[in-house]
DNA sequence: CTCGTTTTGTTCCCACGTTCACAAACTCCT
DNA sequence: AGGAGTTTGTGAACGTGGGAACAAAACGAG
C-alpha cells in the first residue's frame, strides 16, 4: 500500500517487532496445525499473548496481509512472515562448547524444525573429539574456520564456560561469522556488523527474585 | 538525596534498569576477583558493556552509593545491589522436566553461586523417578504441592515440552508459586500478580537470522 | 584555605514503543 | 443496490528508556 523504495522489500522493521514475529509464526503454526483457515487479529494476538492493535500494527510493517472485515488467511500470513524473517531457507549453525547446556541445544528439535541446522559441534576438550551427539560428531574448536568455509556456516552458538566465550567469539568473527548466540555468562565484545544476542539463565532468575522480593515487602 | 516514601526502600526501579543490575553484579564480581577495591563508573559501565551515564542512572534509582571525584567502592556496592535484587538471600527452585534442557538446567552451578537452590526435580513420565542428576532425586510431579509447602518454593521453571507448559504453570500457581522462568516454546497465561519470563532458543535464533538475510540482502 | 581536577548524580531532550480510537474497506443480508 | 455489521490499517497521544551535558561534591596540591 504505502509506496516501495527502490529495493523491493527492505523498509526497516522496529527491533521490538521483529523479536515478535517469531512468536507470531508460532501461534499461527498452531492454529493452522488445530485446521484453522482464518483468523482475526484478536485471534492471533490472544494466542501469542499480545494486544491486537500492537499485533496489527506489527503486521502492517510487512505490508497489508489482511482482509478488511474478514481477517487474516492463516497459510498466507504465515508464508509472509516466515519469508521476513528468513526462515523459509535454511541456515547452517555451529556450537561450540559441548557441556550439559551444549548437549541440551544439540538435541532441541525446535531448531531442526525452523529451518536451522547444527552443522557442528566443537569443542576445545580432546576428550570430547570423536563422540556423537544428535548424530553429529564432536570436533576440535581448530576445525572451526574448514567447517564456516565449508559450509558457509553463518550464525554461532557459544554454550562454553565464561572464560572462553570471547576467544570463541573472536574466532568466530575472524572466520565471516556475523551473528552470535552467547550462553556463556559473561558481556562478549565484537566488532560493528556483528549481532550478538545473550541468554543468561541466572540473569533471568535474578530478575524474578527481584519482584518476588517486592511482592514479599507488601 | 530524594526524600524516601513512608516505607523505607522502594521506590520503583525502572524495569530496564533491574534487567541490567545482575549485569552489573556479575562484573563487580569480577573486578573484586581481579583485587580491584575502588572503580569509576566508566570502568564498571565498559566491564559490564553499557554506557556510563546509562549506568550512573541505574544505579541513581537504588541510592547514592558513590563518591564524587573518587567513584564506586567495589564492595559495598556489590552488596547493595545484591540486596536490592535480593539474592543476599537463598531462594528454593522447582524444575519441571527433565529432558536434555532440564538436565543442563539442574547442573547448572551459576544457580546455586548466586543464592539460587533446586530442592525438587519432578517430571510427569514415571520412568525417569528415582533417577539422581546434580545429587537431587527426580520425583513424580504429582509431589509438587507437597514439595512447595515443605520447602516454601516461591519460583518455578518449566522445561517440560509446550503441550505440556501450561497445566504446570496453572498446578504452579494453584499451589502458590508467584514466579515462573518458562523454557517451553509456548505462550503460558497467569493471573495477574505471577511474574513469568520466557527464554525460548529459536526465536533468539530467528531474530538472528532476520538480521542475517537483511546483511545478505546489501 | 583556595583552586583545579575528577567523577558522580541529575536534568533535559530526543527516539522508540505502546495504546487508543477511528476512517477505510470488505462481507452479508434484505 | 444499499445499509448494517466487522475488522483492518494507521494517525495521534502517551509513556518509557537512552544519551548528552552540566552542576554539585569530593579530593589533592600548594
Amino acid at each position: 500500500m504505502t509506496a516501495r523504495s527502490t529495493s523491493e522489500t527492505a523498509r526497516d522493521i522496529p527491533e521490538a517487532t521483529v523479536a515478535r514475529l517469531p512468536v507470531y509464526l508460532r501461534a499461527l503454526n498452531t492454529l493452522a496445525d488445530e485446521g484453522v483457515r482464518t483468523c482475526s487479529s484478536e485471534d492471533l494476538a490472544s494466542a501469542a499473548g499480545v494486544n491486537s492493535a500492537k499485533l496489527r500494527k506489527d503486521l502492517s510493517y510487512l505490508g497489508s496481509y489482511g482482509t478488511r472485515g474478514v481477517g487474516y488467511d492463516v497459510d498466507y500470513l504465515r508464508y509472509q512472515i516466515a519469508r521476513e524473517i528468513g526462515v523459509t531457507q535454511d541456515w547452517a549453525v555451529v556450537i561450540v562448547g559441548i557441556g550439559n547446556l551444549g548437549h541440551a541445544l544439540a538435541n532441541y528439535s525446535g531448531f531442526r524444525s525452523r529451518g536451522f541446522h547444527v552443522v557442528a559441534l566443537l569443542d576445545a576438550d580432546e576428550s570430547s573429539h570423536g563422540e556423537h551427539v544428535a548424530g553429529v560428531e564432536v570436533r576440535a574448536f581448530d576445525d572451526l574456520e574448514e567447517i564456516v568455509d565449508e559450509q558457509g556456516v553463518a550464525i554461532g552458538v557459544i554454550a562454553t564456560p565464561p572464560a572462553g566465550a570471547q576467544d570463541v567469539a573472536d574466532r568466530m568473527v575472524a572466520c565471516g561469522i556475523t551473528s552470535i548466540l552467547n550462553f556463556a555468562p559473561t558481556v562478549i565484545s565484537v566488532p560493528d556488523g556483528v549481532d550478538v544476542r545473550k541468554v543468561d539463565l541466572s540473569i533471568e532468575l535474578q530478575i524474578l527474585a527481584y519482584h518476588e522480593q517486592r511482592k514479599a515487602q507488601l
